[in-house]
RNA sequence: GCGCCUUUAGCUCAGCUGGAUAGAGCAACGGCCUUCUAAGCCGUGUGUCAGAGGUUCGAAUCCUCUAAGGCGCGCCA
């Protein structure tokens, strides 16, 4: 438990046990006591509801309530420094300044480990994102869900969760098909031979290029060549090509994955033969029309979904729902799946899958990330995949660098539509929220390097009774927040509260920044109390950063 | 038609388990660099929280309905 947790515990004690005294109410009647920070600075530090809540019980105003309880309150216990009533029954609290220098000496200890709690209490948790299919470069959508999705994961692991963080690779299927019949086209016409695209190929330019390639290696070697063995050879050439990329782009936006899981293995281990079984023995299939189908309806979703097409071949469900059987298998107590919004109409026959299966729906979760809409020049930009003119995740990065672009879309809520102005973020102006958090992080770097020329240092022992100006006390707060952000970002699986939170924090301290010199040799003790307090700053933006991938520069 | 998401200041968006006078940034205007990075700070003003009901001490927040926009509703993946 951190400082701040235990000045809440404390505190919540103290008017639980105020509470009791006054007779206000028995032990078992007691709600739970909620602390808030009030918006407002003049209503103090902390306050309470409790008379509100307890009107009903105690049968008297609000306001009558919070008189008694303030009168039992013993106010030596908790760092108290004043009482007040305010509002309908409102008890504010005003604490002294010491619970707030504690934190200093306790964030330079924790370092790079300042903001862990353990409200995940160690629960194995898999998150899936990006998945997207090997067939083509990531575009915008899938920027987001790797930003989002990474995100998410350094949150909930530095929240105490146990993260595990998976691919699902698609290299099954029709589109791999697809895919091996658009090198061959690419490949004939980087010859200089006529070919045509299959008619669901892919358009990219990145299929070219391992025309080109293939083209420059062999030759005509495989204009010859027999057409199994060919397709085969493109199939696999296609889809290694593809993985790599993917894998060295997702790299280089500073994504990584524990587990890159592949469809393919599903069919070889016999897994979609062992889940259809399991589904047939609890009584969810059934067939029909030269079909196998999943009676899913009887589990929420609206229409029964089939399995087994007429041809003898899966839908893509089939392997998907064997995939995701194997996650639980594998003692996952929670599966959260990052989705785009386009496939947001599939989540009901999964839950309706895992629930057959025998399992809690609910321990499938899906995130939806919704669309993203490109703005340049205040016009928007249209993306297709499947003409290949989609601006791709790496042409973005390119473009808008990779701090601004993981910021961006860390930045927003994941359940509303984005509009990413090109033109803002490219912009190293003060419209760009991410300069301003980072500049926070150098302009403290370089005061800590003067100080260091000056031969001004600090320790952990330093003198924190030094620290009392508003500013300091404001930036102290924010510092105090840090772990509570991180758990609620967590718990609501909501990466952007991160952002939020990195903004105020770089806020406060570029307000103190203004307001009070940290390098007076006039007086060495405040300045060492100081060097103190934006070191803690320091460490904990450094934190905040790197949750959401974004470098923390000593130098702008 | 059905399902999901969205609707808060001129624009882009926050808004916590329901709490006190709904907040930031941008844009506009005015100040602050002989002093630790002006990519910064300070100040000025801005609201039918889409609309209508309901729940209660109290609603932007929870429930119902309506409207607008987006997405989805394949033996595609």
């Amino acid at each position: 438990m951190n400082i701040l947790e235990q000045v809440q515990e404390k505190l919540k004690d103290e008017i639980k046990a105020a509470v009791l005294e006054a007779g206000l109410a028995t032990a078992d009647q007691l709600p739970d006591v909620i602390l808030e920070v009030p918006k407002e600075k003049a209503h103090g530090d902390y306050s309470t509801n409790m008379a509100m809540q307890l009107a009903r019980v105690a049968k008297k105003a609000p306001r009558a309530i919070a008189e008694d309880i303030v009168k039992n309150f013993d106010s030596s216990k908790a760092s108290i420094e004043k009482i007040e009533i305010a509002g309908p029954g409102f008890i504010n609290f005003y604490m002294n300044n010491s619970y707030l220098t504690d934190l200093i000496p306790a964030i330079l200890k924790a370092g790079d480990s300042y903001g862990e709690t353990n409200t995940g209490n160690n629960e194995k948790v898999q998150v899936e994102f990006v998945s997207a299919n090997p067939t083509g470069d990531l575009h915008l959508g899938h920027a987001r869900g790797a930003a989002v999705g990474d995100s998410l994961c350094n949150i909930m692991a530095k929240a105490g969760y146990d993260v595990s963080r998976e691919y699902y690779i698609n290299d099954a299927g029709n589109q791999i098909n697809n895919l091996a019949l658009s090198v061959e086209a690419r490949y004939f016409q980087a010859l200089g031979l006529e070919k045509d695209m299959p008619e669901d190929g892919y358009h990219g330019e990145d299929i070219i290029g391992i025309g080109k390639k293939l083209a420059e290696e062999y030759g005509d070697k495989y204009v010859t060549v027999e057409e199994s063995d060919r397709f085969e050879f493109f199939r696999e050439y296609g889809l290694k090509y593809e993985m790599e990329k993917l894998k060295r782009d997702l790299e280089d936006f500073r994504v990584s994955f524990d587990v890159w899981y592949s469809e393919t293995s599903l069919y070889q281990n016999g897994k979609i033969d062992t889940a259809l079984a399991k589904l047939r023995e609890n009584g969810h299939i059934y067939e029909k029309d030269g079909a196998t189908w999943f009676k899913s309806t009887e589990l929420g979703d609206d229409k029964d979904r089939v399995l087994i097409k007429q041809d003898g071949s899966y839908t893509y469900l089939t392997p998907d729902i064997a995939y995701h059987k194997d996650k639980l298998e594998r003692g996952f107590e929670k599966l959260i799946n990052i989705w785009g919004a386009d496939h947001h109409g599939y989540i009901p026959r999964m839950k309706a899958a895992i629930e057959a299966l025998g399992y809690e729906r609910d321990a499938l979760e899906v995130e939806i990330i919704q669309l993203v809409h490109l703005y340049k020049n205040g016009e928007k930009m249209k993306m297709s995949k499947r003409t290949g003119k989609a601006v791709t995740m790496r042409d973005l990065v390119e473009e808008v660098g990779l701090d601004a672009t993981r910021y961006f879309f860390a930045m927003r809520s994941a359940d509303t539509h984005l509009d990413f102005d090109l033109d803002l973020a490219v912009s190293q102006s003060n419209e760009n929220p991410v300069y301003y958090s980072q500049y926070a992080h150098a302009r403290i770097s370089s005061i800590l390097r003067q100080g260091e020329e000056q031969n001004l240092s600090f320790d952990e022992n330093v003198d924190v009774s030094l620290i009392g100006a508003e500013k300091e006390i404001e930036v102290l707060k924010k510092l105090g927040e840090f772990p509570l952000s991180i758990s609620e970002a967590a718990v609501k699986r909501m990466p952007h509260r991160i952002t939020n939170y990195i903004y105020e924090l770089a806020s406060s301290f570029h307000s103190f920044y203004n307001a009070e010199k940290v390098l007076d040799l006039e007086n060495i003790e405040r300045t060492k109390a100081r060097l103190a307090l934006i070191k803690a700053v320091q460490v904990t933006l450094k934190n905040a950063l790197s949750l959401i991938g974004v470098s923390a520069p000593e130098k702008m």
